[in-house]
DNA sequence: GCGTGTGAAGATATTCACAGCC
DNA sequence: GGCTGTGAATATCTTCACACGC
């Protein structure tokens, strides 16, 4: 058992909020008790929509992509990249992992037949809104975007970026702040 | 010169929440004109920090640590990785990129001397909070983590994440809420 | 006339505090 | 006694609407 009292010091929040977000989507908890941590992850994980598999796929097969579709992280949370899309007629037809790289003209067929609902997009800056778009017109409802770019897609559809250049960009003004009170601080 | 209607639009945010954002740093548009594109981009580079070169140490050399010193998109940011370190006997000496990979326990040393801002931690999992740990009591006040953990760090240290996993986890409750409309919906 | 900057109004989000149940 | 779930009270954030300068 845990409670809400434990879970905010952990997560540095107050436990009135943490009773007040889970009182949204339902009654975990038991009075005198706390939460039971197995019953409230299973919980947390079915609202999530994280106890089951979702189909990916990838588009541009180049270093990052070839980085992706190795990268053991996925498939232990549920992510299975299922089909992977390129336009260079040199990378189209090899393999990568034990998934044979498709042309980009495939996307529209490929991602009703294989149930894709994500879209993993690792193709160079300039290509990227049109390759998002292409993914959105053929069903895709959830974009990855790895390219530093931030594309237009219709509501309905969301996206997630993966920048580490922009991740270091909305640091430097608390660094800035940092580095001024030390230096002009009174003391 | 741009106003805050059209830079709302593109932003996909109201008018005036572009004004009064930009009204709590100073007073940037003219009446009847708008914002000097310009000088609204300069002002908002020196205010966020973004006008100055910051220095990055990496943590951790493997095959992320590579890809990160190899990555085109960190110096014309301003952003500079100016020193690497691993525990790793048969890594620490050799070269990457232009840097020599130097051991664990000259972070204390190297981070003052060397004006380190920042550290990028692309260490395996279990190790990341103890070279959290070590790059903030060596001083750095921000840190990007590509392990896929929440560290804990003192108050005035700044951590982003780069974490796919998370960014896909973050999408699938839209995902299912999508699904669950599209099947379930009057018609 | 046009569009900013800003108090005031309205909408959300967070925190308080306690009745009720274990 | 301990701790949840939740209305009521605060606090924060967003939108409105308009005086003022260009």
């Amino acid at each position: 058992m845990v409670s809400s009292e434990q879970l905010a010091t952990q997560l540095r929040m107050t436990p009135a909020q943490i009773r007040k977000d889970l009182s949204y989507f339902g009654r975990f908890g038991k009075q005198g008790r706390g939460y039971n941590v197995h019953r409230l992850a299973s919980e947390l994980r079915s609202i999530l929509g994280l106890d089951r598999v979702w189909n990916a796929a990838l588009v541009g097969v180049g270093r990052l992509g070839h980085a992706i579709v190795n990268y053991p992280g996925f498939a232990p949370a549920g992510f299975v990249i299922v089909a992977a899309f390129d336009t260079d007629e040199a990378i189209v037809g090899t393999h990568v992992g034990n998934l044979m790289v498709a042309s980009l003209d495939r996307i529209a067929t490929e991602v009703p037949r294989l149930d894709i609902d994500i879209g993993i997009v690792a193709v160079p800056d300039r290509f990227a809104q049109q390759v998002i778009s292409q993914l959105v017109d053929s069903g895709v409802k959830a974009i990855l975007n790895y390219a530093p770019i931030a594309p237009k897609v219709p509501d309905g559809v969301v996206v997630r970026g993966v920048d580490p250049v922009l991740a270091l960009q909305s640091m430097t003004y608390y660094l800035k702040a940092g580095e001024e009170s030390r230096a002009g601080g009174d003391s």
